[in-house]
DNA sequence: TTTAATTTTCAGTATTTACTGAAAAATAAG
DNA sequence: CTTATTTTTCAGTAAATACTGAAAATTAAA
């Protein structure tokens, strides 16, 4: 059985998309918007909201929203392209940049939030004399201290120019 | 305006389940799971199926299953108290463990088939000669190439029996 | 055994989340 | 300005996900 190797690229390309999309949505992240980010990632020219909306076969409005907030979390960018009146989109390629920009919007969106909450909490227990209470504080606390510090740390890492980080911190847990 | 603080304690802990509900929902976590996890979590004694239903005001049927996806995580755990026929749950309260399990659960479930995604488009792609089908099998290499290094990363934290290693990192970051 | 208590399952339903398509708004060319 | 192109919005709808409640299965006491 030959292929195309055209149709081949294709195959695989529709696949990863499809598949990288399934995984998204297992963390909190829309279908539409791992696929078109996927899309994006394995392109090497930047593309419109039309061939967004043609090679994933979704409607206008999904494309625009998501590709909105794919330019939101910072992922991908508005390129101009000289004499085209459209607007076209590309990809951050770096695998260590998209990892940052991941770990900066997660952190600001969700564990910021989340520290808010044990904050309120703590505050609103410290008072309380009960075995209960006093329980609760602790356990809440010690949450909070651990979220702070893996804040930290991912800000620390996440600060970093490129991957090299990564390598050094492995071989020091050796 | 006085508060009894036995009602203040139940309000405080009431807030904190449902804020924690909310949040865990932005992750790929169901809320119901997120909500019986933090009762247990700030409960001091073990709780049974109804005292989850009746705290939480959900059905039987949602308790139950939501119990035992909790098992499965590794995140509570069953516990007999005898002359007691029904099944009691409590939660693991140190956090670290927490951290580690979910870790550990987290790869094994979604890091492990996506870097089977991956390694099959990569496999799948590796003959082709098109600039486009080079361009894919670069990017999605580097991508695997990432994943796995965070992955070992992650598993060396996570096998460390306490949270010392997160404040030793720290300091070797700054 | 039989019976009572408890847990599990799952069909049906409710809720939440995501998507479509068309109309409105914005933008830029003529 | 006027018109054509492109983007954005959003009401209505579809799809996915979560939940209920009751029946079936399991477990253990009598």
């Amino acid at each position: 059985m030959s292929t195309k190797p055209e149709a081949e690229l294709r195959a695989i390309q529709d696949n990863f998309i499809g598949q990288w999309g399934a995984l998204g949505s297992q963390w909190g992240i829309n279908r539409t918007m791992a696929m078109i980010h996927s899309y994006l990632l394995i392109s090497t020219e930047p593309r419109t909201t039309d061939q967004v909306m043609e090679e994933l076969e979704i409607s206008r409005g999904n494309a625009n929203t998501n590709l909105r907030e794919l330019v939101g979390w910072g992922l991908i960018r508005n390129v101009v392209i000289k004499g085209q009146r459209k607007d076209f989109y590309e990809a951050e390629k770096d695998v260590w940049k998209i990892f940052c920009t991941v770990a900066r919007e997660r952190k600001r969106r969700e564990t910021e939030p989340a520290s808010q909450v044990l904050a309120d909490c703590i505050d609103r227990s410290k008072h309380l004399t009960s075995p209960e209470a006093k329980h609760l504080n602790k356990q809440l606390s010690e949450l909070n201290d651990f979220v702070q510090l893996a804040n930290k740390l991912m800000e620390k890492i996440a600060s970093k120019e490129d991957s090299a980080i990564a390598q050094k911190l492995l071989k020091l847990l050796s």
